[in-house]
DNA sequence: TTAAAGTTACGTCACTTACTAATGTATAGA
DNA sequence: TCTATACATTAGTAAGTGACGTAACTTTAA
């Protein structure tokens, strides 16, 4: 299945608020589109539900723009993942037709936990472009 | 993102032939699916995935049918997965445009390969409907 | 020979995704 | 206070995908 571009983006997008992360200074909607080469109003939408999820702060009106809720340590593809993707990044939508319909979903709920586990374990610091938190895995 | 039907109705299909395993015993398309309570039609094009993947062997013309190619633990649900899905389970599509891009797709290949490693621990008996193997976990 | 089974190819309809566009709202600074 | 600037929200949409159904073909046991 297809990560949805919509998640990636928002890891490009935080990744670009991580680069140049301090607790003041925000960054417009443009200036991040132009650096990862992302539609702006695209970009809009998923700064948008960054901020609903708490990971983004944005400032409104003139000299306005965004800037991480916390620090590129404490941030990890978990918490982005399921910020864009809600509830569960591994979605089994089955129900209880069929004789094997049960166990197949509750594997599948156990698969999708061991996936936020692994999630939890990457720092969006590490997805900064010149990193060294990622040189030991980066290709 | 919603794991697709196709894959989990693949499990479903399986985890019945491995409720009825042996080595010989064919069972039939409209068998599996109404005992999975699934479109005959639908099944057919799932198990002839499965069969191009080496998980089930079919058997043509009359009293055919399919049995599976191995024994039950000896399928995972990494094997039904990448038979469904192809190459990756979670595909990261991002090419190298932006700043980020080339960190986020790597740290998504990652969690492909983690997920990949959980799912080699689940093994399609498991997923048999009253099989003991699966009491600690299931619900 | 025939009926029962799998095989393949094609069609299609609803839904989702990845956007664009338009309009509304807040705010720093002149 | 006015205004330019920047975020916020909603609506619209074109293209793609998923989950089927249908129909014609092929194989094989009896």
């Amino acid at each position: 299945m297809r990560l949805p571009l919509k998640t990636e983006y928002a890891c490009q997008v935080l990744a670009q608020l991580a680069s140049t992360y301090s607790e003041e200074g925000v960054r417009q909607v443009e200036d991040l589109a132009v650096a990862e080469n992302l539609s702006p109003n695209y970009s809009v939408q998923i700064l948008t539900v960054l901020r609903q999820a708490g990971l983004v702060i944005s400032r409104r009106g003139k000299n306005g723009g965004y800037l991480l809720a916390k620090h590129p340590d404490e941030i990890t593809l978990a918490d982005i993942a399921l910020a864009m993707e809600g509830g569960s990044v591994i979605e089994s939508s089955l129900g209880n037709e069929g004789m094997s319909a049960g166990n197949v979903h509750a594997a599948w709920v156990r698969v999708n936990e061991a996936l936020l586990e692994n999630c939890r374990e990457i720092k969006l610091s590490e997805l900064v472009a010149g990193s060294e938190d990622n040189s030991d895995w980066m290709i």
